[in-house]
DNA sequence: GCCCAGGGAATCG
DNA sequence: CGATTCCATGGG
């Protein structure tokens, strides 16, 4: 991966698959704002970042090169050759068609406390209403940063109580942020030690917080944890997973599970954001 | 007014 | 176990 910096702009040229809008636009992340099609604000790790693209070359401002090299290098999963990701996942025609209709889809390494209150707000809810619920919170409680807010901390979420989340509109999730702020804090549930368990352990761990089920257990191991075998299955996994795969018939959620498993294995995770992406643009299956 | 949304908890049998 | 119901809120 080749970049040079110009001032506070990191400009980088790169052939391997990279899309902005597609990145942003298929669901794993919420804090970004479109100015177009190809010029996009995102807020991630206490800080706003635009990204403008055009073709091969994207601009990255303002910055330095050493949050280039320590947090957006990462945040983009740059190091990723993304071709190789294709080619494991290639031989079956549905996922060939997601994968070239997102085929600039890269997976975002998010922060892992942003990220588990973030699909614990998406639980039976829509994504322009998780944004602005996400956005809500941290205006409310995160750190003024140019020109917005940082996602808060634990800690600056201490003090928020029911009638508080109420007004960010958080609804009946409510008590299940509150429960993720005490076990945090408390120690019960230790982020950063997630990171060193084994996946089976790791998901357990975030199982214990309430209002947290396999669904966004398996979405923040996928986009903050990089556990790339898992397979989140929501509404509309299990659609295109029914409609493409089981000839329209319904399956359980066990079942997707295995079958995405014994299909794609480690890099199951990758498949379930292109498919993601083509089902939902494409509404398959939806009614 | 009714239906449903990137699900999960509670409560049945 | 599996199936059903409820949960706040807002947009279609």
């Amino acid at each position: 991966m080749i970049y040079e910096r110009k001032g506070t702009t990191i400009e980088l040229n790169t052939a391997d698959s990279f899309d902005i809008k597609q990145t942003l636009e298929c669901g794993q992340c919420f804090r970004f704002t479109a100015a177009d099609k190809s010029k996009y604000e995102i807020t991630a790790f206490g800080k706003k970042l635009s990204i403008e693209q055009n073709g091969e070359k994207i601009l990255f401002y303002p910055t330095t090169e050493d949050d280039f090299e320590n947090i957006w290098k990462s945040y983009f999963d740059l190091n990723r050759d993304y071709d190789a990701v294709k080619k494991q996942l290639s031989g079956d025609k549905t996922l060939e068609k997601a994968m070239d209709y997102g085929s600039g889809i890269r997976l975002l390494n998010q922060e892992p406390w942003e990220c588990l209150i973030s699909f614990i707000i998406s639980q039976n809810n829509r994504i322009p209403m998780i944004r602005r619920t996400v956005e809500n919170i941290s205006e409310r409680c995160g750190t003024k940063i140019n020109g917005g807010f940082a996602f808060p901390t634990p800690e600056q979420m201490k003090d928020t109580d029911e009638q508080t989340l109420a007004e960010l509109k958080t609804g009946f999730r409510s008590k299940y942020i509150i429960n993720a702020v005490e076990r945090v804090l408390s120690g019960k549930t230790d982020l950063n030690a997630i990171k060193n368990m084994d996946t089976k352990t790791a998901k357990e761990e975030l199982l214990k917080i309430k209002g947290v089920g396999p669904k966004i257990a398996d979405c923040v191991l996928l986009f903050a944890y990089g556990r790339h075998e898992v397979f989140p299955t929501d509404v509309w996994i299990k659609r295109v997973i029914e409609y493409y795969y089981f000839n329209k018939e319904a399956v359980k959620l066990k079942d997707i599970q295995t079958f995405a498993h014994e299909k794609w294995g480690a890099f199951a995770g990758f498949a379930q954001q292109y498919l993601f992406y083509y089902a939902r643009s494409e509404k398959i299956g939806a009614k």
